[in-house]
DNA sequence: ATAGGGTTAG
């Protein structure tokens, strides 16, 4: 029988969280805990739930911690809000805890987990659990797929998550905007915006987000002209545009270059449709200028945002001196971007280099010391290409891969090729660069080139080669990469960190902006 | 009954 207080507690917990009163739903829940309310099981999923909301893991963790003591975390539905809350603070290693601990994980479990590790910064995981669940005899279903979708997508791995999707019914896909717009980012996100148009085409049920996540889809592969015109036929079917609408619509502006669309859609956006800027709107506006040269005029647009700059809004002023080789401007972004985030080696890397570059080489060690003392280690730059539903990881200094000797031939027979077409490889790396300590053979043997070999030795030629890579893409390679879609006439598309380049017949998609 | 999902600027 349950104490009648709990009963009350837990009716006033719910009308918080009912009228979307999340913070106020968790301060009742910490008052109950304290006048020593005996929880049961439907209490606390309610309350942890309220706590992954807001992501207060002091007092989620507090209350998990009743459970246990009640007796009650065995429960599979404690257990997995357990988890939720742990996957929604971040805290993989503590969800996967309690996910090991669980006698019985339905769906629901294994879709949180798979889903906790796509949104975490680890894909790689995701997918492990997402075959995993099928060994055990699970199948995948719209939740899981989602995850694993997610996964696919930050990975690039177009093929793994084609499979997915093929998991289920044609019908379920098309009827579900969630995983429809998990379909269309992956398609667009892998370079592949034709396949992504044509699912939205098919998707029978259209919500704003699947709108949205297209018309981003078309603006960022260079599509501008049918993201313009998408949201005109999106207004004209009765939908509203909001502020993700514009962030597409401003990311459109930004991939060609035209300021003046660009500064017309951001003033509609404020006057006419009376949506207030996010700082992500700010920053794409950032991103226009500093793209288009007007560095200055963008750098006033930081200092007048009614917000505090991030780092993203640096960055992009950062991305705007790189193109427009402005190193005293990039010192200064540079330092304002090792304040917001200490712990990002590349913005320490390209400052050294920058201070290289002009011979300032005290001003270079002493940097070195900093980042020494303040503990930051290089991310190892990694690159990998997916084959036959694997995955095949390229790190720096491994050579451990059986074809690893005929990798090293094949870009030896490029590089002379390339030699041939007038390409000089850069001995040093270049001031905005972050890649330079791999040093085996200067930059020859960059973790992607050595991919794209992989890829040529294990493919038909003129087959379409993927590489995703977890840094940015050198210049050198850059230039390297157009030779080779060239001289292999095929198409190669790698995924950087943050974009794509779709390399073909010696150009490449990004126009040399990224 | 009670738990889980998608887009979002460098």
């Amino acid at each position: 029988m349950l104490h009648p207080s709990t009963v009350s507690w837990t009716a006033l917990i719910t009308a918080y969280m009912d009228a979307g009163r999340v913070q106020e739903a968790v301060g009742v829940a910490r008052k109950a805990f304290a006048s020593g309310m005996r929880p049961d099981s439907f209490t606390v999923v309610r309350v942890l739930n309220a706590c992954a909301r807001v992501t207060d893991l002091v007092t989620g963790e507090a209350v998990w911690r009743a459970a246990e003591q009640e007796g009650i975390a065995g429960s599979m539905f404690v257990a997995t809000a357990a988890l939720d809350l742990y996957v929604k603070c971040g805290e993989m290693e503590k969800a996967r805890a309690v996910f090991d601990r669980m006698q019985n994980k339905d769906a629901v479990a294994w879709g949180a987990m798979v889903g906790g590790y796509a949104s975490s910064g680890h894909p790689r995981e995701a997918l492990e659990l997402f075959f995993a669940m099928q060994a055990e005899g699970m199948r995948p279903e719209c939740y899981t797929v989602v995850g694993a979708l997610s996964a696919c997508t930050r990975l690039g791995a177009l093929d793994l998550g084609r499979r997915a999707v093929g998991m289920l019914h044609c019908d379920e896909v098309l009827d579900n905007p969630v995983l429809g717009t998990a379909l269309i980012d992956m398609y667009a996100k892998c370079g592949n915006t034709g396949e992504a148009w044509t699912v939205f085409q098919q998707m029978r049920k259209r919500d704003i987000i699947v709108w949205n996540a297209m018309i981003l889809g078309l603006g960022m592969t260079g599509h501008e002209k049918i993201a313009f015109a998408l949201v005109g036929q999106m207004e004209k079917s009765g939908m509203t545009l909001n502020d993700n609408t514009f962030i597409g619509l401003l990311c459109s502006c930004t991939h060609t270059g035209i300021v003046r669309d660009g500064q017309r859609y951001f003033r509609n956006m404020t006057q006419l449709y009376r949506i207030s800027p996010r700082i992500e709107h700010h920053g794409c506006m950032v991103d226009l200028l500093s793209r288009a040269g007007l560095l200055e005029e963008a750098h006033q647009l930081i200092e007048d945002m009614p917000m505090q700059a991030n780092a993203v809004v640096w960055g992009a002023l950062l991305g705007g001196c790189k193109i427009h080789r402005n190193a005293d401007l990039a010192e200064d972004v540079l330092k304002q971007l090792i304040q917001l985030e200490p712990w990002n080696s590349g913005n320490y890397v390209m400052l050294s280099n920058i201070y290289s570059n002009s011979g300032r080489w005290e001003d270079a060690a002493k940097l070195r010391l900093e980042m020494k003392a303040s503990g930051v280690e290089k991310v190892p730059a990694s690159s990998w290409v997916e084959l036959a539903g694997k995955v095949h990881e390229f790190r720096v200094g491994d050579k451990s891969h059986p074809l690893s000797d005929k990798m090293y031939e094949k870009l030896d027979e490029l590089g002379m090729e390339m030699k041939i077409m007038g390409y000089k490889p850069t001995t040093e790396v270049v001031m905005f660069d972050i890649e330079d300590e791999e040093k085996e053979h200067t930059l020859v043997h960059h973790r992607e080139k050595i991919a794209i070999a992989f890829s040529l030795l294990t493919t038909e030629p003129g087959e379409t080669i993927r590489v995703t890579k977890n840094l940015r893409v050198c210049s050198d390679c850059h230039t390297a990469i157009k030779l080779i879609s060239r001289i292999t006439n095929g198409e190669i598309i790698v995924r950087d960190n943050n974009r794509f380049h779709c390399f073909r017949d010696g150009h490449c998609s990004c126009n040399d902006y990224w």
